[in-house]
DNA sequence: AAGGTGACCAAGG
DNA sequence: TCCTTGGCCACCT
């Protein structure tokens, strides 16, 4: 059994499938909106665990600081491609700003 | 099976 | 603004 099958997970994964292209959210906020408050890492190991070529939208999860959390260099250059074609801006220090491109699930 | 690790976070200095 | 600390807890040795 995949780890990707584990029910928190697909539950994480639902509410990433609802971030729309061009926004991001935090790790911290996909666990409230799963029901999870709290578990922000969580988030982050059910993306890690993530299959190829998932139809979930892993690049638009960022950490509360606006920044890209991958560990390896070459992760954050492909989520950075990926959100800027999607017409995420990147600030100073490598920063996106939540205020702009933070999502609000209120839609 | 006990201890280390990490795609986190909020608060402080 | 940048760095450290403590809390967090599932996952992996």
């Amino acid at each position: 059994m995949p780890l990707s099958a584990n029910p928190n997970y697909q539950r994480i994964y639902q509410v990433v499938r609802r971030i729309p292209p061009g926004r991001v959210a935090t790790y911290g906020q996909v666990a409230r909106l799963a029901g999870l408050p709290g578990h922000a890492r969580q988030v982050g190991y059910a993306l890690h665990a993530l299959p190829e070529g998932s139809d979930v939208p892993w690049q638009r999860v960022i950490n509360a600081q606006g920044q890209l959390s991958l560990k390896r260099f070459d992760g954050r250059e492909i989520q950075r491609i990926l959100l800027e074609d999607e017409g995420v801006e990147f600030g100073p220090g490598e920063k996106i700003d939540l205020q702009a491109f933070g999502w609000r699930p209120i839609d």
